[in-house]
DNA sequence: ATAATAAAAACGAACGTTCGTTCATTTCAG
DNA sequence: CTGAAATGAACGAACGTTCGTTTTTATTAT
């Protein structure tokens, strides 16, 4: 349906995305090959180059579209709570709902720190700023009580949040021996509200 | 000193695995080649294999002896607190005084993750055990009162609070525009602790 | 101590692959 | 019919590894 009003240069350009991001999120951006990438996209090596001008730019042109922050911003935009304690709670339903199938979600930008230092994430930023304050706005109206806490320390904790489930679930996995476990995530959520002392003194 | 102590073959070992840490931790293990490896640890592209027989098995030494956990876990070991809040205060600023001028030094767990899918994660753990052992018995004698949270968790948890610091600081430290927060480290610890509600209701 | 010797280490050219990119040519779509 | 898209051979450079050789080290016998 979609692909028949898109033109013959935009569907393989978005074919080479793909392969590409698959690719990558799998093996990592330098064990990726250009000539891998045309294969899984089904077209010849030099092909690529009609659509981009070199492999820096094919994973430039991922970032832009599927960079993790991409698909957290918005999805955190659609999570309904009234109050503090609620968002949060939906949310990090929501999240690991939507994103807990790819425990390789987080891969991109890993790699984009790990193989690039993080030299893209200005861009990635920039991009993602009108859909940041939008969030801003909304989660300032919450209502419930919460300690003073400087709002970007806020959004970096909330975020660490999942950094930490996502990465240690994915430690956790290696080893074997260890039990799954299956709430951890209403135990993060509690600690990120309550914390881990006791009300009692 | 201790090098005159330590043989030839070691002492270049040694040599090659540095050169090979510094390298891969800045640019990451496939865009690292055994050339830049010999290179900086003064020696030719074929002494490398007197020592070891392969690329991977450089990587794997390196991790052997520089895996962040190897600095993480006896850094905790030696945290002094007699209450849980204690402790977690001055493991908090022990950690970041100690490996916070190196906020590359998580880079490798990443790499592993990125370009090995965490397979070496159990030759890691392995090798930890007696360490995490030891210090899961100190933590268990901590005074203060603490929230019903599994222990795995509580380390998860824990140990996510630093990853959230150190992952963030390094994206915010791309993003030129956005200010230095020099206290920010106290607020990750007191949401770990208090959470982010405040106790009236 | 000194000389002889066997093992360990260092060397660097060479091997076969694979890499990213280019290009002249052909095919196809609008 | 014209420009965009696809082709696949070819390029030089770089890759990990091997190998025959030389040099250095550590040990033994003198």
């Amino acid at each position: 349906m979609i692909e028949e009003t898109l033109s013959k240069g935009e569907r393989t350009s978005r074919a080479i995305i793909d392969a590409a991001y698959d690719l990558i999120i799998d093996q990592g951006y330098a064990a990726t090959s250009m000539r891998q990438i045309a294969d899984r996209a089904g077209l010849a090596l030099g092909g690529i180059y009609n659509h981009f001008s070199s492999k820096e730019e094919v994973f430039v042109a991922i970032l832009e579209k599927r960079h993790p922050f991409f698909q957290i911003v918005p999805l955190l935009n659609s999570v309904e709570g009234e109050t503090i304690e609620a968002f949060a709670r939906n949310a990090a339903h929501t999240l690991i709902a939507e994103l807990g199938h790819h425990p390789e979600f987080l891969n991109l930008l890993l790699i984009e720190i790990v193989e690039f230092k993080g030299e893209h994430v200005p861009l990635v930023f920039e991009k993602m700023l009108p859909m940041i304050l939008q969030l801003a706005q909304r989660l300032s109206n919450l209502g419930g009580n919460m300690r003073e806490i400087p709002q970007l320390v806020l959004a970096r904790a909330f975020l660490g949040m999942f950094f930490s489930y996502f990465i240690t679930e994915l430690l956790l996995n290696q080893t074997k021996f260890m039990a799954m476990q299956t709430n951890a995530l209403d135990h993060f959520v509690d600690i990120f509200l309550h914390g881990i002392l006791s009300a009692e003194e």
